[in-house]
DNA sequence: CGGCTTTGACCCGCGC
DNA sequence: GCGCGGGTCAAAGCCG
């Protein structure tokens, strides 16, 4: 692959990787969002909506003066708890190793929704829940249920507004959606039917 | 019975 | 060095 990283863009709070754009496709997200999580991502300058049929059906979006790339717009973060698709255990829990760790891109986003969960086709395994500052809701952290795949994802409400859901995606998976092939396969194959004519 | 969630404990990095 | 906050583990329990 031979696409590059943008570089994320400024925030005020340090949280670098809050407001960014999702790659086309997202790193874990091959599906739009369910009907009853509606995407909110805008610009913060603008408040302009991404439009995301406009996303995926050209890969890229012009929005106002906000356009995304159709290249991941990966977001690495500073931050080193968890770095790394390489975050195999050691023989000791938690014990870092001393060679560099990959640092795993990472996606964010927001969408309005009651539900926590974001339906993205994939299968998510619950494997932690913490109480974070500043915010009355707990932030939950998610595993790909996939044997090899090493992608995980956090979802937290806001705060300030708790119809808002911030999911979170960490890592790429090696694997495909199988709800998408599920999805997609009639469209496609009537789509074959008509391009014969 | 297997897969999943819950939840308290543990570990680590960072700031002071 | 210490305390805090965030991320992960793993045992226990739940559910289909």
């Amino acid at each position: 692959m031979g696409e590059e990283v943008q570089p994320p863009p400024p925030t005020s709070n340090n949280i670098p990787y809050l407001f960014t754009p999702p790659p086309f496709p997202p790193p874990s997200l091959h599906l739009p969002p369910p009907l009853h999580h509606q995407p909110i991502l805008q610009n913060p300058q603008t408040g302009i909506d991404i439009d995301w049929v406009s996303l995926l059906l050209t890969g890229s979006i012009t929005n106002g003066d906000l356009q995304l790339p159709n290249v991941p717009s990966i977001t690495p973060t500073s931050r080193s708890a968890n770095e790394g698709e390489n975050c195999e255990k050691n023989s000791t829990r938690g014990k870092a190793s001393k060679s560099k760790k990959a640092i795993p891109p990472r996606v964010s986003f927001h969408t309005r929704s009651s539900e926590d969960v974001l339906d993205d086709g994939y299968r998510w395994r619950k494997y932690g829940q913490k109480a974070v500052k500043n915010n009355t809701h707990p932030r939950s952290y998610y595993r790909c249920t996939h044997h090899t795949c090493n992608v995980k994802k956090q979802i937290q409400r806001l705060s300030k507004d708790t119809s808002v859901v911030v999911t979170t995606y960490e890592g790429i998976h090696n694997h495909p959606c199988e709800k998408l092939m599920e999805t997609l396969s009639p469209l496609l194959k009537q789509i074959q039917f008509l391009s014969r004519f």
